[in-house]
DNA sequence: AACTACGTCAACCGCATGGCC
DNA sequence: TGGCCATGCGGTTGACGTAGT
């Protein structure tokens, strides 16, 4: 547009790579080394830029890249156990799952970011037929029989009544939906965003469940890691009993959001029946955290989107299986109230 | 068959950081 | 010390495929 310096330089292309593109690419990493990027344009080898040519090799390029391959349960236990830790360092995230880019970190948490942030969204109308959707199409990695199997034992399971009768009370859920980062992070991190949990947890009963904490060992040597999405299920053995219950629940979004102590004040988790759902407190239990909601943990690679760990001895349920019931009692604002101060 | 909603993924953009001169 | 440049990172967008209606 406004070529800087008079210096003009031959077009850029963007969009997608073609396999010449790819294989010059290739060529120039293995003469160089993955470096000197811009040398890539400066000598005409391609007409894409440096930053361009970098991403290409790091996201699809490299060697032992796992494309293609959906994130096994463990995998995905890592990036939600370690986003409470380090909040949205997909890079570093990245760098304990062997052959996930950060770009692929990023897309899985957003795209499960999303389909929560649905879920919490539809209205009731919607919800159980948008539930049976996603249930089906979720069929794929986890059991649409059991699925169907807990839906029916929370259907038949005492309705709870509205999680807060006053307006003031109301859960923003709204304002949460985006869920751009869990707030229990930033251990050693100079984040550019101030940390949710200690403020808004106040002196509720999760405050301390939600600390961080130290969970994983550092990437040492992966070569217990580095393996097909089947065989890692152990890989981090040394993991972590911590939980971080509520962390998707909880919104980037700095501002009103979610009120963590009316929410914690005002439900909890019940099981029944094998199925874990919110129940209105009516006195506040301030040494029983609820262990297993939403917590995340993941049995094996047929568990995917399986973050509903029912601990204690209770049954699990998948995240996928969660009957859209379960978040009838939020009362969601017609529309979320826009909070420009986050946005830059 | 057409439409819609949703999931996935590749790629771009803007900004931050660090090295070099 | 400040400017330039290369690189890295996180956020966002859009294309495409699939499934449901």
């Amino acid at each position: 547009m406004h070529p800087r310096g008079g210096r003009e330089r031959a077009a850029v292309r963007k969009g997608p790579w073609t396999a010449e593109e790819d294989e010059v690419l290739r060529q120039h990493v293995r003469e160089h080394g993955p470096r000197e990027w811009s040398s890539i344009r400066s000598k005409g080898l391609l007409p894409r830029t440096g930053k361009s040519c970098r991403l290409r090799w790091v996201n699809k390029l490299r060697p032992n890249l796992k494309t293609g391959c959906k994130f096994s349960a463990e995998e995905e236990r890592v990036v939600i156990e370690l986003q409470a830790q380090f909040g949205n360092k997909w890079a570093r995230i990245s760098t304990y799952l062997p052959g996930r880019t950060d770009n692929d970190v990023k897309n899985f948490w957003s795209t499960r970011q999303k389909r929560l942030a649905r879920i919490l969204r539809a209205p009731l109308s919607r919800r159980r037929p948008a539930a049976a959707k996603h249930s089906a199409s979720a069929s794929t990695a986890s059991s649409s029989a059991a699925a169907s199997h807990d839906h029916d034992q929370l259907l038949r399971a005492p309705k709870p009544e509205p999680l807060c009768q006053d307006q003031d009370q109301v859960l923003r859920l709204g304002t949460m939906i985006p869920f751009q980062e869990t707030p229990m992070h930033h251990i050693g991190e100079s984040s550019q965003e101030p940390p949710l949990a200690a403020n808004q947890c106040g002196d509720s009963p999760f405050h301390g469940l939600l600390d961080p904490a130290p969970i994983l060992q550092p990437p040492i040597g992966f070569a217990a890691m580095d393996t097909a999405a089947a065989g890692c299920s152990s890989s981090y053995g040394a993991a972590p009993e911590a939980h971080y219950p509520l962390s998707f629940l909880y919104a980037g979004d700095p501002a009103p959001m979610l009120d963590a102590s009316s929410f914690i004040d005002a439900a909890t988790l019940v099981h029944s029946g094998g199925v874990a759902y919110l129940e209105p407190k009516r006195e506040l239990e301030p040494q029983q955290p609820p262990v297993g909601f939403f917590g995340l943990e993941g049995e094996d690679d047929d568990d995917y989107g399986h973050i509903v760990p029912a601990r204690r001895g209770t049954p699990d349920v998948h995240f996928d299986d969660l009957a859209p019931e379960m978040f009838d009692f939020f009362e969601l604002p017609p529309s979320p109230p826009p909070s420009p101060s986050t946005r830059h």
